[in-house]
Formats: structure tokens, sequence, C-alpha cells
DNA sequence: ATGAAAGCGCTAACAC
DNA sequence: GTGTTAGCGCTTTCAT
């Protein structure tokens, strides 16, 4: 198992050299030209076949000033690192991957500093990549702006905000928020608690969604029923914790991630709390994992497969130099256990 | 939400000549050259920064023939497209993302046809990467083999085998069996089912592993015990309502993935076996969900979290010339509620 | 149908 | 310190 990779990797010209002509004829062999004739290119392409010989797309690239490479960008938050292993996240640049293998793209994966997304630019700048998906807005949709403004061609997986120069793809936050809530009420419910943070726009949203179907039952909203959690466990059980032995009255839960959603319920069987009877709960995302769990969570489905040939499209658009709006993608309510 | 990408790119020589110099000295100025006046260095920053202007990197490295690029592969499988999606597969993929960005390198994801693991040398052969990683062995360790024999620098994820060329990096599958079946019969079991696919290098260890533990306890071996199963969710779900109710006599099950276990869970309940009383289950992989599901899982722990650094720490070994031996590494079992 | 030569954006001798 | 020049591996006129 070593490499030893002193094996010379041969280029065009060794492939010329041993097929006996020049360098062009080898290239426009390699290259489906019609000018060079048939017995040559069999011998050149039998030849490079044997050798494992393929042609340096660098070279090619740069020559041709074409790219093909498309950066998709993982934030990560520089204390906990947390962000990359988010199923949610995860599964997003799974149907990113596969779109772009599609289109017949390649792309590559970074993760940067959820503080300075601008550094993404980099990857454009330096010719790395022709276009750029970040995943998430998080808390910087000035900075998105301003990569927008600079003209870097950029898709950013998110909410659709009102000041918003990028191109955003996501589900339909506030509709995922409206459609959960509601249900609740239909089902008797009036303490509704919202997990979530709401710098997030996405989470915000879903925040406004909820709130407009309070008000649609003239329930009125009580702010202690808002946890400000981020999309972080270990936070969040202490903040439900505290809720339930607060004696603020509570019956529901909405969490803004299928993992908080576990987490409220695991909190209420701790304090002795019945699920659904005392505390219903509604998860978001609809990972599958919310099929498993105890109870299987009723939850928000957002649209993964959908997600990335939307992600992708839109960018291949941008690239192409039409103008695209964002997409909102739908959302449905998926009724289980934990809510029924 | 235009590109209008006609924004011309800039180059070297345009900096060049805005700071009334040559393209030497710019690039001599940008690489951080000692031989260039501070002033004029300060001048040409400056102006690259205000034009986001950054070394086109293709340029550079053809130039340098240099590359940092690390080509990682999920096989699919042709017909369920289903592997990227495996939650297990894409958090090696989070770890590896993040040991390649400590270590400086791009990492550019891929899929290829499971059934044409050989396709990913392309990537190599064509410069785009100078390494390769591949998720997971499948049915293909000969392909593996002649990727290895040519040479190709080239580290996979998945189970150790006798007759191996290339540098494997895997969870101790044998160890995992081992562990988990002493201890269902340590817990009084004796009729232990083991599901999963054999023709996979991984689960043949595991049930390497298992059937020692069995011949250990002088458990005769029970062929009607043995589920070969993809890992995929429905196909498994007929076997094992298959298995309880065909009357074979059976007190447990070794899943190979969490998500298998977790059928297998439902498959039971199904069947009016309550879990862990009359079917005790362990799982494989500890993903997050095990913690949440229902009952919470007991299961075979691999370290996701190291995975990536010893996959890439091999992959650069192998590059810089060194011997490498594939690496095992420990896993522990969890214990939760379905098989306390 | 094939070859010679220029050039893609950049770096590195080598001059001055 | 800075400029000039050749060349990384490839494609593509332009000749032949």
């Amino acid at each position: 198992m070593t490499s030893d990779a002193e094996t010379k990797r041969l280029q065009m010209a060794d492939i010329a050299r041993l097929a006996g002509v020049s360098v062009s004829t080898v290239s426009r062999a390699l290259n489906g030209s019609s000018l060079v004739n048939d017995a040559t290119r069999q011998r050149i392409e039998e030849l490079a076949r044997s050798f494992n010989y393929s042609i340096n797309l660098s070279a090619q690239n740069l020559r041709l000033k074409k790219n093909q490479t498309i950066a998709v960008v993982v934030p990560f938050d520089a204390q906990s690192r947390q962000h990359i292993s988010d199923p949610f996240f995860l599964s997003i640049v799974g149907s990113i991957a596969d779109a772009l293998t599609d289109r017949g793209y390649d792309m590559l994966l970074s993760r940067v500093d959820a503080e300075r997304l601008d550094t993404a630019a980099a990857l454009y700048d330096s010719g790395k990549a022709i276009g750029i998906v970040i995943i998430g807005q998080w808390r910087h949709h000035d900075q998105l702006n301003e990569l927008a403004a600079r003209r870097v061609p950029l898709v950013v997986w998110g909410g659709r905000l009102p000041q918003q120069l990028y191109c955003s793809v996501g589900g339909d936050n506030v509709s995922g928020g409206l459609l959960a809530t509601r249900h609740l009420i239909g089902r008797g419910r009036r303490h509704i608690a919202f997990l979530g943070d709401p710098d997030l726009p996405e989470v915000m949203l879903r925040q406004q969604g909820h709130r407009q179907a309070l008000a649609e039952a003239n329930i009125a909203h009580d702010p202690r029923l808002d946890l400000t959690v981020p999309f972080e466990v270990v936070a969040a059980r202490q903040a439900l914790d505290g809720l339930l032995s607060s004696g603020a009255p509570v019956d529901a839960v909405l969490a803004c991630s299928d993992l908080l959603a576990l987490q409220a319920a695991q909190a209420a069987r701790a304090a002795g709390r019945d699920v659904p009877r005392d505390l219903a709960v509604v998860g978001y995302d609809d990972m599958p994992l919310a099929v498993y769990s105890s109870p299987a969570l009723t939850t928000v489905h957002q649209p993964v497969d959908l997600a990335g040939a939307e992600i992708v499209g839109a960018l291949l658009a941008l690239l192409a130099g039409e103008p695209v709006a964002p997409r909102t993608l739908p959302v449905h309510l998926v009724l289980r256990d934990s809510a029924p």
C-alpha cells in the first residue's frame, strides 16, 4: 500500500510521440474532431486507453477559459463546528450533489466560518468555481447582499427576505409555521410554544406563520412561549426544562427542527407529561428519524429531493445571464403520533 | 437578481497596468516575495483588494504543477440512487470535509455508479484530483484492487480484507459484531438473527464477529436467522415480517445499520412482540436517531468524528510516498433501551 | 489530414 | 527592486 507516485503522469506530448504524430493531432483525435483520419484516431485512442491517459482538465479549462465547478458552502459555527453534522443540511448537500452530477458539473464542497460568509467569494474570485451555493443564511443577510451586489453568482438556501439582492431557494417557511400552528389549534391547543432562533431568517418566517395562525384564531400571543434556542440540542433542552417547570401554561410545541422537537418530547416525558396528550409536538424538516422516533413526529416536510434541482437550476440560469427570482418551494404537514 | 456576468474578471496584467508595474512584480507582491519594495507591494495589494482580485488558481496550479484537490466519491446504486442519502455515509462525508478543510485541501464531491467504481479513477487521470477517497467497498473489492495496482492514490472507507492492495480505513467490524452478539448472549438471548447483506465486506466481517460470539457460547448457528437484506428499508421490512411469521425461534436481532434496526423494532411491534422483552434489537452506526428512536437503540458506535481525519491522514501519507497500512478504528457498544 | 506556432494566466530564472 | 522571457499542458488558427 505505498504510492510511489513517481509514475510520471503522461501528457499529450507523450501520446503524440508514441503515436508518431503531432500534439495537435492527438488533441483533435481525443476531442472528436472530424479532421483526423480514422486510422490515426483509432491508434491514438487505443494508446490513450492502454496508458490510462486522460486529458489534463486544468490545462484544458485554462486554455478554453472554461470551468464546470460549482462551490457548495456549508457554514460552520466557529465555536461548535456544529453545522455540517446537521442531518438536514447534509441531506441538502446530497440533493445538490445529485443535481450537479445530472447536469455535468463538479461540486466543490467547502466549509467556511458562518461569521465570515463573504470569504466564500474567494472561491469565485480565484476562479476555483464559477458559482456558489451557500447553505443557510444564518445571521448574515447583509454579507450575502454584498456578495450579490458584487455580482458573485450566488444562490442561497434559505428564506426569502424583503430587501434581498441575492437569489434564494427555500421551503415556504411562513406556510410551514402556519400549517403547523393551525393544525395544533384545530386540535384544541391554545398554548403553543415556538422553539427556534428568530435571528435566523428561516426561523423568523416560520414564526411569522405561527403568529398569523394564532391571530386567525384570536389567541393572544404569550411571549413566555417564545423560546429562542439555537439549532443545537443541549441549550434547547435547558430552555425547555425551564419552560415546563415555570408554570406557564403550555399544551403544544412547534419546534424548528426535528431534533429540537425530539428534545421537547424528551423534556416533556422527563417532566411527567405525556406526548401528545399533555403536550403536542410538531417538528420541522421531516428527516428520516421523524418516522422512527418515539413518538413518531408530526412535522413540516421540506422538499429536500427537489431542493438540489431547484438550487442548481437557479444558479445555472443566473450564470446564463437570465433574471432569476427567488424560489419558494411548497411544504406540507405530515401527521404522525406526536400531534395527531 | 440577474448576473450580467459580463463584469469581465480582471487578471494579473490588469492589476499590473493599474499599478504601473510589470506582471512579475504583481506576482511577487501577491505571493509575498521579499524582493518587492514595500510601497509597491502596498499599492498592489490595495489595488487587488479594492477590485476583489484574486490570483487565478487554475493558472497558478498549472504553472506550479500543484493541486490541492481530493476527490471524495460516494457510490450510488444505479437503480435506487439510494446511497448518498444514507445518513451514515453523509456524516462520513461531513467528517472528511472537516479534515480536508483543516489540512488546507479542497474537496471535490462526486457520485459514481457503484457498478463502475473504476470510473472514479478518471478524476485522478484527468488531474482534477491528486487522490481519491471512496466511501464504501460495495461489491467491488476487485475493482478497487485494480485501481490500487494502477497506483491511483486511493483510500477506501470500509472493511479490511485479506487480499487487499488498496488502503482501507474503517471501523472494526469483526469486533462490532462480536461485542453486539456477546452482549445479547449475556442477556440470555439464544436465537439471534443477523440482518445485512454479507456480499458487502463490512457486513461480512460483522457477521464473522457475530458467529464467533455464537461459537464461544456454543450456540449452534441457525441459517434461518441470517437475513440477507440490502441497506435499504422496504425490502428489509419484508424479510423481517417473513422471519417473524415463520415460526422460527428468534429472540434478538443484530442489524447492520440503525435504520435497519428500527425496521426490525417496527416489524416486531406489528407482529405483537415487545421490544426488548420478546425481541432485543441491536443496531449499527450510532446515528443521532438512535438516541431518539422508540425504543432508543442499543447500537455499535462507529467513530465518525475520527473517520475523516484518519482517512485524510492516510491519503496524504500515501501521497507523500509513505507506506500506509489499512487502519481499523475501534468501535464500542452503546447500551440503550432496545437491548438493555 | 497533419504540423508549426501562438497564447490561455500565471511563475521563475535571468538580466539589469 | 524590477522587467524580460520562457514555458506549465493544452487548443486552435494558419499553413501545408
